[in-house]
DNA sequence: AGCAATAAAGTAAACGGTTAAGTAAAAAAT
DNA sequence: ATTTTTTACTTAACCGTTTACTTTATTGCT
């Protein structure tokens, strides 16, 4: 009942020619003549014949193939990062191997040698909340594997990184904050070892003291990326009765946490409580009020990561390795916009429906 | 500079026996005694051996790989349904192979193509809004590759599909409309050639006529299922002075596209316009108004659908295809809750946040 | 016309594994 | 003590391609 495929064996035995004349004519060799070449096009093209990538890989050396491993997938920054670089491979002609490691160093380092048992021409990653490893990244580089640190990157040399400026970002909206008269922030610094945790958390600190204010350690509290942590420290400051008048969160999700205790408990942003993350998502500015933000482009991460790879597997050996930094800007909505008072922000033109 | 793989032939020969033996003692094969096992187990570990999969995978015709193919990921949607996917594949020992069709059916085609050219053991579909053609499908079913239409199924038989009950969903939705008061419910309603589009579409149709309403055609607007589709048509609506009281949207972007759209008008929901859309995401319950909707448990149509497709991949030619129906239920937050006057909701438990 | 160059194929080997079919030595059965 | 079975390996063949090297016929050049 079931068709076997079609393999360049069957097509030659068809035609009476070797097998390597249809490997060659199928790949438009100046070996095989025009004749040849079109005849067995169109039969294999009949045939429905489609090429065995394992062995095609095998033989040939190399994939066109490039993994990606990333933390979480269902989070507004991932996935459109996912998806642009989905897109990009799309263009060149690669296949994406995707691996979700779920914050799991354990998983993340299983993936990783998944990806260089099946031969992908390169890796990039962002490593989980708890990596402290880095063995594994080694072993890649010994294998010459192209290698790109995307967003959340170690501290390790010799490797190419695309990473935010966590810095100069948490600076200027704290800044911000600072300006508009905020002087009693908090700020949910997620996990500080990793370096948009270190970035952030820093930028946060060296705006204050920079301003002359010192910060309060009670409301610099750290945990972790998710809705969770954010719902959570919010309650603790709460129940301490130790809230500040402006939190400053390290992630989007984050700032969700603290979105639902605060409508849980019943309190009012801007005005009993006021907030501004890091990382923007198309609904922040649904949200009631707009949560304003510190803007990461996902789509030039994205762009950026692939470039750098595409290079590096191009040039092999030759390349050398580079380290981008992409500049963020601040996005003000409806939250931080004035000290204690909600006005209306311009329309956020960026965040329309993007064209099909 | 750069180490190449270590084969099995690197570890037979340090070892001085043949290849097979070590393959054979690396996947605990009967003939090889538990010394020498243990012995070349030890020596590849220390050497770091990693098999190569595309000569595993050529040699031994199975990959342990599904395929899965989405028309988007940064969705909420898809997004939680992949990481579900990604996180029962793990379990239970297989790679998946991700391919993001972007809506596009001739992109549709390649990259199932491509994964019948890898040699997945298994594939999982949600198809593009544009996909008419099913041709590719019954080479797929020809080749004997186990196949799982999930939430986006064609009209094709013989396949296993794991859907929504689309129409039951949005009847039963539509019908709650009714039962508070409203009469002129509108409904952007997507492609009604994919089943959601279609078993929405009829649920609303048929809620209404049930209950002695006729359906205004003004207000039953096709297009697609993204947000750009919501923001337009509701403009479209409002230039024409001719809006509805309840807005039932085909999926949740849309209704975000409403909001946008009548959040730069200057409306207000619900008191304008009342809002009420089929599909459920963690932030609607922070949106403002939260927005109720008819919950589809991304989870279990995950689930549901590797279920199938690993008992298939298992029995082989002995499986019976499946069709299953997957319940949703509806959530009421503060839009459509009362004609035309927004009343609290009670605490929406399902959206706590995930624990780690 | 004679010989090198070129065009259009074909052959052999390899990629790194797996599975099936031997084989020699040791253990068990008669 | 001889045959049979089991144990522990090895050799050969194959999975479906590609690449490097030959072969054969044709063309071009002097």
């Amino acid at each position: 009942m079931k068709d076997k495929a079609i393999t360049l064996s069957d097509i030659a035995q068809k035609l009476n020619v070797s097998i390597v004349t249809v490997s060659k004519a199928l790949r438009d060799h100046p070996d095989i003549s025009k004749q040849t070449t079109k005849l067995i096009k169109k039969v294999s093209e009949e045939m429905g014949y489609s090429p065995n990538l394992m062995a095609r890989n095998l033989s040939a050396r190399n994939t066109n193939t490039i993994g990606v491993v990333i933390p979480k997938i269902a989070h507004f920054f991932f996935g459109s990062i996912i998806e642009k670089i989905y897109d990009v491979a799309f263009e060149n002609n690669y296949e994406i191997i995707l691996m979700v490691s779920q914050e799991n160093a354990e998983r993340e380092k299983r993936h990783i040698q998944t990806l260089l048992s099946m031969k992908v021409d390169g890796i990039i990653i962002s490593i989980s909340q708890e990596t402290k490893d880095y063995e594994i990244f080694e072993t890649v580089k010994r294998r010459g594997v192209p290698l790109v640190f995307m967003d959340r990157v170690p501290e390790i040399g010799g490797v190419n990184t695309v990473a935010v400026d966590d810095y100069t970002g948490a600076y200027k909206a704290i800044e911000h904050a600072l300006n508009i008269g905020y002087k009693n922030i908090g700020h949910f610094a997620g996990y500080t070892k990793i370096n948009i945790g270190y970035g952030r958390s820093k930028g946060f600190v060296d705006a204050m003291n920079d301003h002359g204010i010192e910060v309060n350690p009670d409301w610099l509290i750290e945990g972790g990326f998710g809705e969770k942590y954010g719902y959570e420290a919010f309650l603790k400051l709460y129940r301490e009765n130790n809230l500040p008048d402006l939190i400053f969160t390290v992630t989007y999700p984050v700032a969700l946490g603290v979105y639902q205790a605060v409508h849980e408990i019943g309190l009012r942003i801007p005005e009993d409580i006021d907030l501004i993350c890091f990382g923007n998502a198309k609904m922040q500015s649904l949200l009631s009020p707009a949560l304003s933000c510190i803007d990461q482009p996902t789509h030039m991460i994205a762009e950026k990561s692939m470039e750098i790879l595409l290079e590096n597997i191009r040039l092999g050996e030759d390349f050398e390795i580079k380290k981008e930094m992409i500049d963020t800007s601040l996005i003000l909505r409806e939250t931080c916009v004035a000290k204690n008072k909600s006005i209306p922000s311009e329309s956020d033109v960026q965040n329309l429906p993007a064209g099909k």
